[in-house]
DNA sequence: AAGACTTTGTTCGGTTACAGAACAAAGTAC
DNA sequence: GTACTTTGTTCTGTAACCGAACAAAGTCTT
């Protein structure tokens, strides 16, 4: 029976922007899309969940079941009638190649169609100053996970790439230059898509970051969130209504030049006081070692100081780390504090190497946040650390080539369906 | 011939979040959508535009003149063959009404299906403390303009009402306490709906003076842009891929409680340093009187001092006057500019009583804009003033009934077209 | 001026996606 | 054992659309 919902006589535009999406959306079949958001059912429950009939339904699934995506796989209990038939949706059918090209490091993830890593491999290189190198280097991982993993060249089905630098829609291929001048704006990746015979895609590392918490981490349940990436350099991704924004010029997401202090130091980009210069690793360090005579007994002392190790350290209950950490805290949630009143999110989450500092980061930023959002009883704003850590970037890489590669898949005609 | 896209075989997410919509776009038929945005043209131009068969619209068209929104009106030019028949969408076949509860005043539009005010009712009314006098006066003033239009009674299709409160998704009906606390909490405005019969629906002011303009005014070519309302109070209303925003918990837009000085002065909300307690029209006004020694000859030596007046004053090229407002639009940017970092939106649009210091409070607002926006070569903000002025609001409220009965209107199926 | 071609608009099958009924299969409840 | 439920398949009907055929009304060329 249809739930036919009551609406009074007064009624309002929209209802809010909140969750209409229970999970990672893409656009396709709506059969195709239940079955692989919940994994296992049967026929007449997804029926009855998307209101088609039973027809519709079952020849669908037909279709997924001739296609290798779902598998019937017995029986289910009686609910007064006769059994269902249940149906798994085969996960490990595909697979998706996700990179994420850092400034100093590579990092290669095979993903199943769950997001699900099942390959991993990370090698430090200087990525900036070697455009040549890397761009072997990223073949050479790409091949060792495909070998790993059993038929991976021939379920391979799209490759995501994530890179540290704005992407122009209308050039995804060029890079920006003023972020790394060697590579002199080609990425030249498309010899990945000769090798392996897929679709790529590439974005910005802090938009694929948002896309994987949004799919598989914290964001599963939420529409509009922030993913605030806190490393080297500091960048972060909107997700609103459910998918990830970019704003008129494609460049949404640039905190790192959202300004905190009119008195601040300069920035790259010419101004003073840009987040940028506060939170970044650089600037952490620089504050690390202003400190380092107050805290002699620091773990911090003699050690490389990127945001990783001080966020480690502050883990760790290093009385300096949590001081800088803590005071990071504060600042970011000052810079966001505009956003938030603007756009009322209902999350921040915090990835990057920063974030390993868990609660000694969250605390006081929600504490700010709270401060900072008396008024509106309605902005209970979540703050959490990304749930995917150090693979943010790589599965969300993936994911985007997954999602690309489902919007493709129909049930009458049939693109990369039929591989295998 | 469909324009064929070639695309790469390395590709992007999605493409930037700019102008995919050339006009409000109400979700309802296509042909019906494009007919009423270009306002006349002809069966194999619509077809055309929108890819469709002749047949398909050529009977789309017939039941379109059938509900007498579209009518034949002549022949065009020849192109090369048979002469077109030219179709003209009857703009003034209904009408709708837009009510502007302000704090201090009552204001009703009543519109064609173009947005166009045929009639306009405006009264000051002390709102805040007389909800009885205030129900009874929105009658009376939405009474005088049907009765003023012809067969306004009968073509009236719907009513939006703008209330200077954030408003509930979940209980439309229900308004602020803390903002209007005489009301109780209870707008009661479905009399309304008794009244004549039509829907009738709520929003907050801003929100629907960002509909206006998104509809018939600057923003109609952005979609992804800001409406600041500057009046007694401030407030925002978000547009983000052509629609109105309105956040997780539908308070997006409260640009009153931006952060701007930590040691400023304490705001309502209990904070310090709020936008709201430097722009707000009593803030205005202290500055102005605490500046009035030094500009002894100013016009606003013995006046109200409205923000409209204060802007006024600034358009006219009083010292003091110009000064305020400068200092606004400093704080004003300063307090966006976090927003247009992350955002990435197209355009500022600047309305409420002092958007009437037009230039005065534009060239340095775009000033401080352009300077906080360096890097990001891609960043052109414009930033303009409401193109509706004193009844962005209204025409808003009465664009919200518009595109809601818009989306009820089906070729097939047809509930209110066949009314008069 | 006559025929050839163009463009507009209507009408009439044909296709597709879906809903709904009929039915078969397999269970529960009394 | 009979009556009822639930699941799943198959078949038929229907609504929306496309494309072809055609009629109407032009322009253009020779």
């Amino acid at each position: 029976m249809p739930s036919s919902k009551l609406r009074g006589p007064i009624e309002h535009d929209t209802r809010t922007n909140t969750a209409r999406s229970p999970a990672p959306v893409p656009d396709c079949d709506p059969v195709l899309r239940l079955m692989w958001v919940k994994g296992n059912t049967y026929r007449a429950a997804v029926a009855d969940a998307l209101g088609l009939s039973k027809s519709v339904v079952s020849e669908t699934v037909q279709s997924l079941i001739r296609a290798g995506l779902v598998a019937e796989v017995g029986l289910g209990e009686s609910s007064g009638g006769r059994r269902p038939v249940i149906l798994n949706f085969q996960y490990g059918a595909r697979c998706v190649l996700g990179v994420d090209v850092g400034a100093t490091h590579v990092a290669v993830a095979l993903t199943d169609l769950r997001g699900r890593v099942m390959e991993w491999r990370e090698l430090s290189h200087p990525v900036r100053t070697d455009p040549v190198g890397t761009r072997r280097l990223i073949l050479r991982l790409c091949d060792d996970c495909l070998a790993e993993w059993r038929g991976g060249f021939e379920r391979l089905i799209g490759i995501g790439i994530a890179v540290p630098s704005p992407v122009d829609p209308a050039h995804p291929d060029w890079l920006s230059e003023a972020v790394i001048p060697d590579w002199q704006g080609r990425s030249d990746l498309e010899r990945l898509h000769r090798r392996y015979g897929v679709p790529v895609f590439i974005d910005n590392d802090a938009n694929l970051g948002a896309l994987a918490e949004k799919s598989w981490g914290g964001g599963v349940d939420a529409d509009n969130f922030l993913f605030v990436k806190l490393g080297r350099g500091i960048g972060a991704g909107v997700v609103i209504g459910g998918e990830v924004y970019r704003g008129a010029n494609g460049v949404a997401g640039e905190i790192g030049h959202v300004p905190i202090d009119p008195n601040g130091q300069r920035c790259t980009c010419g101004l003073r006081g840009c987040l940028g210069t506060v939170v970044g690793s650089a600037a952490l360090a620089l504050r690390v070692r202003a400190l380092l005579g107050e805290y002699a007994d620091s773990a911090l002392a003699d050690q490389a100081l990127s945001a990783l190790a001080i966020a480690q350290a502050a883990a760790k209950g290093d009385a300096l780390g949590i001081r800088v950490v803590h005071e990071t805290a504060e600042v970011l949630a000052a810079g966001l504090s505009g956003y938030v009143h603007l756009m009322n999110p209902e999350m921040i989450i915090i990835g990057g190497g920063l974030a390993r500092a868990g609660e000694a980061l969250l605390g006081p930023m929600r504490e700010a946040v709270r401060r900072s959002a008396l008024v509106r009883s309605v902005s209970p704003v979540t703050c959490i650390v990304s749930q995917l850590g150090r693979q943010a970037v790589a599965v969300g890489a993936a994911t985007l080539g997954l999602l690309k590669w489902l919007s493709t898949v129909s049930r009458t005609h049939n693109p990369t369906m039929t591989k295998p």
